[in-house]
RNA sequence: GCCCUUGUAGCUCAGCUGGUAGAGCAAUUGAUUUGUAAUCAAUAGGUCCGCGGUUCGAAUCCGUGCGGGGGCACCA
């Protein structure tokens, strides 16, 4: 006689089992139309399974995001009947849901085309008008495992031996078809409607491990309603045009070349940007009392391998050879160079903490298939530093990073930060008792820190754990960028020393850190937030001045030299064109300000502004103009 | 690195089933002297990614190398 209580608090008595669609129609005749899912006691199950005791329960629709990812995990399964009505022979393996959509892995000695991915889909419009009920058993593990390999489906076999024995073997037929799956699932094919794409075909390596074969996974999105999936498709449309590759090029600022295959040729202005951001990250560093260093980009064999870089960083680190035979490494990492430097001279604990920061460019022989624009390179500049001080010292030290960091990324325009923490990896150096004291500290740090953090098992660097530093930009995509790590081995292991109040030399704690991370990737990040209509203070080109026609060349020519001298750059347009032609020329190169000046501006001594994205005009006194603009320079600020 | 896909003028792209290449924009020149997102005309511009092969003949078909893109794996 189970007793249900609903979300409102509500409770319906039941005379015998009852199951979710029952509860639904008692509710309401809408609810039933419109219920796809239930959950119970917290554990989601499909509508028609019988309740027997008394229980808490929530009815899922669409608008729901239970709802909503049944759907998907439905699409998915359909998916994949379809392939296997289209492509006798193919075998099923796994298809969840992901963010905005869900894929499936099939194994197929045939390459899935882009005409196959048509044909699919027309195919599962016409299971879903098919409305196949579904159906869950469960079977015996031995029989589930005889089954599937009866069938040719050894994956699906493979997978079956690896559910704990604790769990079920549960299937799910839709129609005749039918599914290992844990479900739950939509009460028939109808109930997903027709809100769903096929995106995209890939490789993907079953169960995620490059050693395993290489299986076909296809991508597909699904949605509630054709407005949700119209808009969803917007989304990835307008993705698109902020892409920092197709905005580099209309920009000018770099450019990528076969000869050095994920290495930045960068432009006048895209090497402005980069300056712009090293001069105001100088300064921000210069204010927490760190000092700048610079060290060598080709260091000796022998430094790396007392680092433990040859030895656990070897695959990704150039090497060069030099005409009498000397193996030298280019620095994939900043941190020996800069050990050398707190290792030249005598170094006292008054001098602790000490923080050396490098704009260091390294160079890493990264995956040709991780390779992508500004966000992945395979030289890249770090705006690294490292902080020499004792163990006590740690937790202040990580909380002072941390703060700089939020500092700059606000300044930035990224007011949305995660921490992710990682600690020890597989391949590491250094005994566990250091790991330990490593962990515990910087776990402290960032719990004093009071920010949100996840913790991502095994992935900290091999010398010491790390926080990560993700933010998120103006369309909801996260980046990783800053980092900050606790190393208890490398100073060891180099060498480095400092005497201590009681004269006994002591070795130091250091902790590395990097701001931006990479300021390529940076830049990237900076010009995708932005669709790479940056800020004024930061944009490679903040005016251009344009003379209504010839008569006025003289003014435009002064008012450019006016703006050299104050600081702001400009650019000056001659060219025989008239006036809308430049300001859609210069609008679509994203220079922030068009200072526009015909007759009215010589007789007034003034220029007319035109703000990028803005038709609105405004006068101002040229004196005027200069100061405001130099001033915001002067700040780095907006 | 692996799977799929792709590589034609500075840029964006046409070029059907093999008969050595075109458009728009940009560039150059000339006309126009323009008040807030494309004025008109003319000219010039290409080892069709590299290397092999098939063929009387290859941008087009095949092989291979390199690069780009989408994923996977790896990662700042």
């Amino acid at each position: 006689m189970p007793n249900i209580t609903l979300p409102d608090g509500k409770k319906l008595n039941f005379e015998e089992s009852v199951s979710g669609l029952e509860i639904a129609e008692k509710i309401s005749k809408s609810l039933l139309k419109q219920a796809l899912v239930i959950s119970v006691n917290g554990v989601l199950q499909d509508l028609d399974s019988k309740i027997k005791e008394d229980a808490q329960v929530t009815i899922f629709t669409s608008r729901d995001k239970e709802g909503l990812e049944t759907i998907r995990h439905d699409t998915a399964h359909i998916l994949a009947m379809a392939v296997q009505e289209l492509f006798p022979g193919t075998q099923v393996t796994i298809g969840p849901v992901i963010d905005d959509g869900f894929y499936y892995d099939f194994a197929r000695k045939e390459p899935f085309t882009e005409e196959d991915l048509k044909k699919i889909e027309v195919k599962m419009r016409e299971i879903v008008d098919r409305d196949e009920i579904t159906k869950k058993e469960i079977w015996n593990r031995e029989k589930a495992i005889e089954h599937f390999k009866k069938k040719g489906e050894i994956y699906k076999a493979e997978l079956i031996e690896s559910i704990p024995h604790s769990e079920e073997v549960s299937i799910y037929f839709h129609g005749k078809w039918h599914d290992l799956c844990r479900g739950p699932h939509l009460s028939s094919t109808g109930k997903i409607g027709k809100y769903f794409k096929l995106m995209k075909v890939s490789g993907a390596y079953w169960r995620g491990d490059s050693n395993n074969e290489m299986l076909q996974r296809i991508y597909g999105t699904s949605w509630s309603s054709q407005k949700e999936l119209d808009a969803y498709l917007k989304r990835i449309e307008e993705a698109e045009k902020r892409d920092h590759r197709k905005l580099g090029k209309e920009m000018d600022l770099f450019h990528f070349r076969e000869e050095s295959p994920g290495s930045v040729f960068w432009h006048e202005k895209g090497w402005t940007l980069f300056q712009k951001l090293i001069a105001y990250m100088r300064k921000k560093q210069d204010q927490a009392g760190y000092g700048e260093i610079n060290t060598p980009e080709i260091l000796d064999r022998s430094l790396w391998e007392k680092s433990g870089h040859w030895e656990k960083f070897g695959e990704n680190m150039y090497t060069s050879t030099t005409p009498d035979e000397k193996v030298f490494a280019i620095k994939p990492m900043n941190c020996p160079g800069c050990v050398q430097v707190f290792n030249q001279g005598l170094k006292s604990y008054r001098d602790l903490p000490l923080k050396m920061s490098e704009f260091g460019k390294v160079h890493r022989y990264e995956p040709s298939g991780a390779l992508h624009g500004l966000l992945r390179v395979r030289a890249f500049t770090q705006d690294d530093a490292h902080i020499f001080c004792t163990e006590q010292q740690i937790t202040e030290e990580c909380l002072s990073v941390t703060n700089l960091i939020l500092e700059i990324y606000k300044d930035l325009g990224f007011e949305n930060v995660i921490l992710k923490y990682s600690d020890r990896p597989d391949v590491r150096v250094g005994e566990d008792s250091v790991w330990d004291k490593s962990e515990a500290a910087l776990l402290e740090a960032i719990k004093a820190s009071k920010l949100e953090y996840s913790i991502n098992k095994g992935e900290g660097a091999f010398y010491g754990p790390k926080i990560e530093f993700v933010l998120r930009d103006a369309i909801g995509r996260d980046w990783q960028c800053g980092t900050l790590q606790v190393d208890l081995n490398l100073p060891g292991r180099l060498g480095a020393t400092y005497v201590d109040k009681d004269g006994v030399k002591k070795v130091p704690v250091m902790l590395h850190r990097a701001l931006f991370g990479s300021l390529e990737r940076f830049i990237g990040i900076l010009i995708e937030n932005y669709s790479g209509k940056l800020p004024f203070w930061i944009s490679p080109l903040q005016t251009v001045v344009i003379p209504i026609s010839s008569d006025f060349d003289d003014y435009a020519k002064k008012i450019h030299r006016d703006l050299k001298n104050a600081g702001i750059s400009s650019e000056i347009d001659l060219k025989n064109h008239n006036l809308n032609y430049k300001i859609r020329d210069h609008s679509l190169a994203k220079v922030p300000l068009l200072l526009i000046c015909g007759k009215k501006e010589v007789d007034s001594n003034t220029v007319t502004i035109r703000k990028l994205d803005s038709n609105k005009q405004e006068n101002m006194d040229l004196k005027e103009f200069l100061k405001k603009y130099s001033a915001l320079n002067k700040a780095f600020s907006i």
